[in-house]
DNA sequence: CACTTGTCTATACAACTGTATATTAATTCT
DNA sequence: AGAATTAATATACAGTTGTATAGACAAGTG
């Protein structure tokens, strides 16, 4: 999808000087921190891109446009950014652990990237939504068959796989979107807390393959409903 | 904070026709699924709640300020909220059930507060943020002593309580922003994934402090600064 | 060459934004 | 009654936005 057409020598016209791309590194440039995707103007763009407004449609219907072409990006680099993570991991090191220093590592290097999938997902139009669902659901089935071939590996059970993958991609996603606004020191601390997290999840759902689910927590009396 | 002066008799002036509370509630019903708080203008506000657009600021100084406000009008409401759940929790049910049910619950009704609080938290200016980062701790800090009365009064332990609660708190706020893009008849099945979710991080917390923390995980070879 | 085709620019317009200034209206105090 | 004080308004202005229209430039075709 968003394919750049090959650039065959038979079309006539005048030759672009600018291009897709080059609109979405304007827009790169342009978010931070303190500006979301979603309040970019089309000008602003434009301007940032060193083209005239107009210019810009050319390339794009619209900023909603520009800004699902931006979530793709975006889920690529974090697919790339996934697949080796979970590459070093059955090599050395544990999936949790790494995987979550390659996200935060990325985080730093990449910001703007992240920040959008991170972030903006809950605001701006409908299709903007759809799209950064679409990334966080691939990288939770990924994540789910990891798990499950896993737990096979290790002959260790696991409960319920796919809502284990789901709260752990939420899990990272909202930490790492706290994160960002954190100095970048504290960094480590917040991936040690991942760390933690992801654990007792794993933890859990090995616990309740092997014991079976608790009707109720700590919290709840006994219920007469319980699984035998 | 954003306390209203006492009606007192004695100051001279005009009537105010309108209130801080009428110009929230107007913000209120501008905002929506498809509307963000920090993309509402000032005079759109103003319009809806029908004075001038300059009589804005005889109550606010910014829409950021507005903006806070609502925040924490949607903290109140959330903190009450929360009251509620633990009050009929340790009565009947389990904490964890009846939270995230209380939660769902408030999330059809109250629909738009909540969703400042869940959606918003990520843009805008900082001191937005720091408002729902604040109303999140809150949420948080609650929750910690709530479990660790819990675990004290029935005798498991829980590892890394305030971990836990943050874990907690912070997959409740996503998944509650992911469902309400849902129509409301699926609302039931989040939940149950929420319920399934939080159960293996109590799980999870208590099994990890019966049996000491693994220091690795379902996936990495064992290490050798493996705690004693 | 003229011709077509696609890219870019210039100008323009109506809508909207936040806010400055000045004016009017309502209420209480003396 | 009149003065004082405060809320709300009307008007206005400069800036920005998205986009419509029309024209200029470059590259390929016949």
């Amino acid at each position: 999808m968003t394919l750049i057409p090959p650039p065959m020598p038979g079309v006539p016209g005048r030759k672009a000087v600018i291009s897709r791309e080059d609109l979405i590194a304007a827009a790169l440039k342009l978010v931070g921190p303190h500006r979301s995707v979603s309040s970019l103007s089309l000008r602003e763009v434009a301007r940032e891109a060193g083209i005239a407004p107009n210019s810009f449609y050319r390339h794009f219907r619209d900023m909603d446009e520009l800004a699902i072409a931006l979530i793709d990006q975006a889920g690529r680099s974090l697919r790339h950014l996934i697949g080796e993570a979970r590459h070093r991991a059955t090599a050395e090191r544990s999936v949790v652990r790494s995987s979550v220093e390659a996200f935060m590592e990325q985080l730093s290097a990449d910001e703007k990237l992240l920040h959008i999938l991170l972030r903006e997902g809950n605001v701006g139009s409908d299709a903007f939504k759809q799209a950064v669902e679409r990334e966080l659901r691939f990288f939770e089935d990924e994540l789910c068959v990891d798990l499950v071939r896993l737990a096979e590996a290790h002959g260790t059970g696991i409960h319920e796989p796919a809502l284990v993958a789901k709260a752990i991609t939420r899990l990272i996603f909202t930490m790492g979107a706290t994160a960002m606004d954190l100095p970048r020191e504290r960094h480590a601390e917040v991936a040690e807390q991942m760390v933690v997290m992801l654990r007792m999840i794993i933890v859990g759902t090995q616990t309740m393959a092997r014991h079976g689910v608790p009707a109720n927590d700590i919290a709840g009396p006994p219920r007469e409903d319980r699984q035998a």
